[in-house]
DNA sequence: AAAGTAAGTATCTTAAAAACTACTTGTATT
DNA sequence: AATACAAGTAGTTTTTAAGATACTTACTTT
């Protein structure tokens, strides 16, 4: 089945390279596929994101119910970010960026 | 298996979608999936794109060996796009976003 | 009582991506 | 001879993403 006859296929690449595309949301994602992270614990993870950043892209990732905001303890306020049960769904597609970039890394990437 | 525990997972995410990601690249490449196009063919269809843009963009993918350009004609000169053999492998990913868009677009895209 | 931690917010600046506009070379068409 | 098409290039401007820096609130630990 060609994928460009589904009328719909190509603007819809764009539309999901949107959510999982740019410097740091395809990295918050990967790391939360695994299991729910505090802020702080990203912070530290993503060696370089800055906290407004990391804000920014956790409130974006939010309204798109990607992932949820989970107050565990209120005082002293620890926060947990996981992906809700519909952003699970995106296990999968990471997973198959991550084995693409294994496979193909020599190949492809300049850098490193 | 979890996804972080391989410590080069999370950087060759940001890595493949450096590739893939921005606003073109992941749409030219799902249009040369199914077969090969001219420059003027992408830009008609890209229907917002510039020749500039589209240029670069080729070029990129040229430089990193999943694009090939030939040219098909000599006088007039006419060029033609497609994925070379190593960056055929990318149908794959290509296809998984797309499922994985069309699956999700209702309760995701904001836009639309 | 002072310092530290967790989870941010606010503002400004810089850098990178994409867009806009115009031009080019060679050929083909009317 | 003039116009148009194919495949671009060149230079500038606009837009967007990300970074830098500083500050905040409410606790907890020393």
């Amino acid at each position: 089945m060609e994928i460009t006859n589904k009328q719909q296929g190509i603007k819809v690449v764009g539309d999901v390279l949107d959510i999982v595309g740019g410097k740091w949301r395809g990295q918050i994602l990967a790391h939360l596929c695994d299991n729910p992270k505090r802020f702080n614990e990203l912070k530290t993870i993503l060696s370089n994101i800055t906290s407004s950043t990391l804000t920014k892209e956790l409130r974006y990732l939010e309204d798109i119910k990607i992932v949820e905001r989970n107050i565990v303890q209120d005082t002293p306020i620890i926060v947990e970010y996981r992906l809700t049960d519909h952003g699970k769904s995106i296990k999968d597609l990471i997973k198959i960026i991550i084995e693409w970039g294994l496979k193909h890394r020599k190949i492809v990437f300049k850098k490193n």
